[in-house]
DNA sequence: AACATGACGCGTC
DNA sequence: GGACGCGCCATGT
């Protein structure tokens, strides 16, 4: 079995498309479940230079401490607040529960919904 | 080529 | 919880 050449950031973009509404998941994991390991500072690159027209849920994606890596008060920060919020996801002090919001993506999901 | 910068993670104190 | 330090590595200067 050989992985397909799909471009790593386009792994990731793939990854995150997948996460389901209500639901949350870490930047770590997400490279984890990209196949890259250790890169999740790869991944918020990934989403920053995600195409404009891409329609992922980037707000679903926040750092493994459950928060949102935005600093308070800034536009985006702001906006990921309101898009969590939208989709019925408690968030206190810009931190979500991880125990009651956290994606565990099962093996059928990754195998058939994912090109590598 | 060298250095700085990140929508991060993890261990330690 | 918070603050540091270090690891990670593609990008930009």
């Amino acid at each position: 079995m050989t992985q397909k050449p799909v471009l790593p950031m386009a792994r990731i973009w793939h990854v995150v498309a997948l996460i389901p509404k209500g639901k949350v998941i870490s930047y770590g994991k997400i490279a984890d479940l990209a196949g890259l390991p250790g890169r999740a500072r790869y991944v918020s690159r990934a989403l920053k230079l995600a195409p404009a027209n891409m329609p992922l849920p980037w707000h679903r994606v926040i750092n493994s401490q459950g928060k949102i890596s935005f600093a308070k008060n800034t536009p985006a920060f702001i906006e990921q607040l309101q898009l969590l919020r939208s989709e019925d996801i408690q968030v206190n002090h810009g931190r979500v529960k991880l125990c009651e919001h956290e994606w565990r993506p099962d093996l059928a999901t990754l195998v058939f919904e994912l090109p590598f």
